[in-house]
DNA sequence: TATAATTTAATTGTATTCAATTTAAGGAGC
DNA sequence: GCTCCTTAAATTGAATACAATTAAATTATA
């Protein structure tokens, strides 16, 4: 009991969410590699897999990240076939993101990632529930 | 219900956690700017502050870091002047961090992070319990 | 003991991540 | 029209992260 205990590791929730976060994505990269996307490539195909179409202040809203973030990843992805970068007609300022054939068919590939994934946690569906549900919480609640 | 559902984004265990990790400790970020430390600096210093000397191995495995990251980040604690680093007498292998008189002193400056942060979530106490425990059931189980 | 294998940090290279700034486009009010 | 303000992406710069390799020290083994 000492006036230091918040300031003990053990303590803190932020940090095994850190760690937590950062091995799990580590553990994906191995599946990722045999269809040639990193993480951060990877959710922001999910999210072109459900919606074809959508402009980067959109997509940096939902994956969290902003446009230092996503302007090189998406260059990258443009460079490997998977989507195209184009101004909007409406408005020059927005650059619309849209998948490709070649994007589109990866979803097939794809397939095997959450699958392996799901064998290195090891978590009842419980645990999985209230995880995620309290993650959306703070998610939720976190901004301003 | 399609054979895709396990790649939507909002069916992902690990998009929650990734972008929490990532959103909360950006938010600690202008807290650790008042004591002139980044998030990683902040949690070596935890360890630091409990244990006084501990090899970069050793550190690596509590923080889930490797050499590559703690490398350039112990050498830039050393020129803010709050470690030493020095190989052990015992085994010219292993680099040995100290915590210095001004790295000890920085400990009560840091008092205030955890008390700012935690008004920025907003989880009961049975809630962050619950997702402490989870999470390092994950961190337990995740390796090999 | 001499060599092989292992261990620990450091280095290198690639990919994030984000704050802050810049650039360009659009909109509001006069 | 013209100026100010806002908005969206891109750019810049600093700090992570981690895989893979290298270098040096130690240990194991023939």
């Amino acid at each position: 009991m000492s006036k230091y205990d918040s300031l003990k590791l053990e303590n803190q929730l932020c940090f095994p969410l850190y760690a937590c976060a950062k091995e799990i994505t580590r553990h994906y990269r191995p599946f990722l590699e045999k269809i040639d996307l990193t993480y951060t490539q990877y959710i922001v195909m999910m999210v072109l897999w459900e919606e074809n179409k959508i402009n980067v202040k959109r997509l940096g809203e939902k994956l969290f990240l902003d446009s230092g973030t996503l302007t090189p990843l998406l260059k990258s992805l443009e460079a490997k076939g998977y989507i195209t970068r184009s101004r909007s007609k409406d408005d020059e300022r927005n650059l619309n993101v849209e998948i490709t054939d070649l994007g589109r068919a990866l979803r097939d590939k794809a397939l095997d990632v959450p699958k392996s994934m799901s064998t290195c946690i090891n978590l009842s569906p419980e645990e999985a529930k209230i995880l995620y549900n309290v993650l959306y919480k703070i998610l939720g609640t976190i901004n301003n």
